[in-house]
DNA sequence: CAATAGGATTGAT
DNA sequence: ATCAATCCTATTG
């Protein structure tokens, strides 16, 4: 109905690995066999742990690569100050460069992270910053994400020739390449943080020999990714951490407390939670639109368009999606709330400031007690958003979607036009999605038995709903989604459970963790 | 009645 | 050729 999700980028972006399965591989085989084979592009040991974000990992990760890898398309200060005003101001008053003592906000070295870490020492990379005028660490953020991991809902096209030995491959090779990357980076930052200690001067501008070494180091880490080759076993990465978290603490914390003292800013401007999860779709919005004038982002106009999505919900995107949805800027506000989530996360006791501005200040017709439950409101939400703005939307007139599911209208989706339409993900992939955040949609799909794969899909309507957003495909329901799935059991995506249940569904992975 | 199961068709890639 | 979306019919609980 509502999602006119046409507006998704064109399909540039599609996922690195097209899960085409080549079941023929093995769907000769014996069941068995043929899971095992899939093991090899199936890893479910990709998910994020169940309720365990591990906040430190991506902490470093996110506060440290920018400093490390710089690649920034886009600038040029002048370009930077023109983007001040430009961008629509739709219903909410967008901020003004937030007040940042420190940071005069121009100066490509102003960006308050950045600054921040200047001040401990991270900031002697700057060199690179100068150079480049960036406004934005967690562009450089994104992009270091991006050069470093072999993106993630990493499907099938295995490394793996072999079909069956199932951990030998999987798990040796491939596994976690997130977490693998988290480890180099923070090896990169203990390095980092050692040379500054050492010098005593962290603040110091220029120290090329560091920067020579990082640099270094991390390309090499880069080649290890792009060969899926694992530089460490992930004990030594888990056992390690601890260490690392010691050495880190105190940088991390630092970071955090200004990332939060940033976000208490914008918070009280927007007026807004500071808890992502607790925004409406209208404050995603004004949150979105804050950062990209932030960041000097190039506005976005239909942003209403691109995200339909609450707070909760924008959370589960993943970066790629960003990126799909706004190439210019995904990455980085894909990267800046990442921060946010860890800053809020980070607070103790987590105190739920939606208390303070609650969703229906921004945004009338939404009320307090917003959550991914209400998939009514959430529709009326993309709806009331979105409808009235269509006409900003540039191409595809099409997509209107006649909501009431007109089961006539056959393929009338004349707007799905190819590459554009839904993203390439694929429904397992989704499905994997979903289940990865069960705190937000644990009401919708959640696993029944992680280690063997077997979830419950406990919405189906909820979830065939969010998969027709996902896709463009606003007519989907779960008779649909279901007889995709049901595909699955042929390529061995997918297999039916021991005794099969209503709504219960297991994934062919053979890990058992 | 909703879910399950699968065959068949179709459009896209 | 393959895949996913759709449509459809039959069956099941």
């Amino acid at each position: 109905m509502e999602y006119e999700k046409m507006l998704y980028m064109p399909s540039g972006s599609e996922m690195p690995h097209s899960p085409q399965l080549k079941p023929h591989q093995f769907q000769a085989q014996t069941p068995p066999d043929q899971y095992s084979a899939f093991a090899d592009n199936f890893d479910l040991s990709l998910l994020p742990q169940e309720s365990a974000p591990a906040p430190i990992p991506t902490t470093v990760f996110q506060y440290n690569a920018p400093q490390i890898k710089v690649e920034c398309a886009w600038e040029s200060q002048n370009q930077q100050q023109q983007q001040q005003q430009p961008y629509p101001r739709s219903t909410h008053r967008l901020i003004p460069p937030p007040a940042y003592p420190h940071s005069a906000y121009p100066s490509p070295q102003s960006s308050p992270l950045q600054s921040e870490f200047a001040a401990y020492g991270f900031g002697r990379l700057g060199g690179s910053y100068d150079s480049l005028s960036s406004p934005s660490p967690s562009l450089e953020a994104a992009s270091i994400k991006q050069e470093l991991h072999i993106l993630p809902p990493s499907p099938p096209e295995s490394n793996c020739e072999t079909p069956s030995p199932r951990s030998a491959c999987g798990e040796s090779i491939k596994a976690e390449p997130f977490d693998a990357d988290i480890e180099s980076l923070i090896d990169l930052n203990s390095l980092l943080q050692q040379q500054s200690l050492q010098s005593g001067q962290p603040n110091l501008p220029d120290t090329k020999p560091d920067h020579q070494l990082l640099r270094e180091c991390l390309e090499d880490t880069s080649f290890q990714k792009r060969h899926n080759l694992k530089p460490l076993a992930l004990e030594s990465f888990i056992g390690g951490l601890a260490e690392v978290r010691g050495d880190f603490e105190p940088v991390i914390s630092l970071a955090l407390e200004h990332a939060k003292r940033e976000a208490d800013a914008i918070c009280a401007e927007l007026q807004i939670s500071q808890d992502p999860n607790g925004w409406s779709p209208a404050q995603v919005h004004a949150w979105l639109r804050s950062t990209l004038a932030q960041f000097r982002l190039p506005p976005v106009a239909d942003l209403e368009l691109q995200f339909c999505e609450d707070g909760a919900a924008l959370t589960l995107l993943s970066e790629e999606e960003f990126v799909r949805r706004l190439p210019e800027s995904g990455s980085t506000l894909h990267a800046q709330l990442e921060i946010w989530k860890m800053a809020y996360a980070d607070q103790p006791g987590h105190q739920q400031q939606s208390d303070l501005w609650p969703a229906s200040y921004a945004m009338p017709n939404l009320d307090l007690d917003y959550n991914e439950d209400s998939e009514d409101e959430e529709d009326m939400d993309a709806e009331a958003v979105v409808t009235p703005l269509s006409s900003s939307f540039t191409s595809t007139p099409t997509a209107t979607p006649t909501s009431g599911a007109a089961p006539t209208a056959k393929r009338s989706n004349g707007g799905r036009t190819g590459g554009g339409g839904g993203s390439h993900i694929h429904l397992w992939q989704f499905l994997k999605e979903l289940l990865a955040s069960p705190q937000v949609n644990g009401t919708a799909i959640r696993w029944i038995d992680r280690s063997k794969g077997i979830f419950k899909i406990e919405d189906s309507v909820r979830v065939a709903k969010l998969w027709g957003r996902r896709k463009n495909r606003p007519a989907m329901n779960y008779d649909k989604l279901s007889r995709s799935i049901r595909q699955y059991y042929k390529k061995g995506i997918m297999k039916k459970t021991e005794r099969s249940q209503r709504l219960v569904y297991q994934f062919c992975h053979p890990y058992s963790q």
